[in-house]
DNA sequence: GCAAAAGTGTTTTGGATACACCCATGT
DNA sequence: ACATGGGTGTATCCAAAACACTTTTGC
């Protein structure tokens, strides 16, 4: 029997030109070798830290699913959701719109797969918050939605539904542009929570 | 670096005795070593077929998640649905009720965690189709709904809905006991559709 | 004829949707 | 003063929930 390869990949999403995205590095998923001795989560967030430079804080990271290739190779499947996103510094890394991937990829089903899961988790937990600043305007919040699930919303109902839901807080933040200031909000708790958003 | 030991874990589940059962062997989950060189949904379900007797038709099956041991051990854990439940013939193994698992159980985190999954899988799929003989009462169905979700459904609404979702179509055969009979239905196709089952 | 499960409609209610105008600011 | 995005309320519709009696069979 031979030996088996073992390793984690990694799907970065993040909301960067307003597109959702994912982070590539040489054009393919973040994979690395690993010694499956420790519990999987955390060498997941170790790898995205490594990775990317960024501190796992309370980024949203969730298992996919694992899957075998030709070679006794196994790869565990993570996704991660990173706010405040940037122009990756070194030139290996890019975002990818998750919309525009050429068939010819490898990584094409698993990331394909990585948005549906999230977009089912976007829908009925409070996660989305792992995609956004600490505070935000409601527009904000609301193109984020858009963004996702690749419709538009009506800006009234949608007020009305994420308020009445009640895991936001206005602060006592404008966000200034070149037009009437806006009401910067934050979500009350940073945590996953399940809660039907739309229906 | 040792070698990795890598096998599948399978829950079984099945409704038996009016109850969400899980098939256990000598008080564990189903788990087999195997070689990660095919696919794994495959040898899952050649592992289901080889233990349990049963042909893997058109059974459900669905990877959960993959977990880490203390020794380099990965299991990858699926469940599958079983219709037409009966008694185990072999000494080692028995139906275990799913809401009475004792906490010293090794297995019981994977247990719950699988319930959880089946139920959402259940909420907005016909996948309960697999946990159902062929042909069935409607009351049969509703018992099934109402065993998984462990919380009674009024008759009237559960029919209006169920049949409104047009997965079912009524036979000619009917259920005969000691009272009315009863119209038996079957479902329309045996296969995974996502469909909103509850609200 | 009685016990037991099958079968069947209507009303109420709450949440989702559709929809248009005024407000505050920068230029 | 005007362009731009922020902010707000009401009416309609549809699906979910609540609810009780008649029917058919075996005994």
């Amino acid at each position: 029997m031979n030996q088996i390869t073992f390793s984690i990949k990694i799907v970065i999403f993040g909301i960067y030109d307003n597109q959702l995205m994912v982070l590539l590095r040489n054009n393919r998923l973040i994979d690395q070798a690993v010694r499956p001795d420790t519990s999987l989560d955390e060498v997941a967030k170790q790898i995205f830290s490594t990775v990317t430079d960024i501190p796992v804080k309370n980024n949203y990271i969730e298992q996919l699913y694992t899957v075998t290739g030709k070679q006794n190779e196994v790869s565990v499947v993570y996704y991660v959701l990173l706010p405040e996103t940037t122009a990756p510094t070194e030139p290996e890394f890019r975002w990818k719109n998750t919309s525009d991937i050429s068939k010819t990829m490898e990584d094409i089903e698993v990331i394909h797969y990585a948005v549906q899961r999230l977009q089912w988790k976007i829908e009925y937990t409070n996660i989305i918050y792992s995609l956004l600043p600490q505070t935000f305007t409601l527009t904000q919040l609301q193109t984020a939605y858009e963004i996702i699930f690749q419709k538009t919303l009506d800006k009234r109902n949608f007020r009305k539904k994420i308020l009445s839901l009640d895991f936001l807080e206005a602060t006592n933040k404008k966000y200034i542009g070149s037009t009437r200031p806006a009401q910067m909000y934050r979500f009350k708790k940073r945590k996953p929570v399940i809660v039907k958003v739309f229906s």
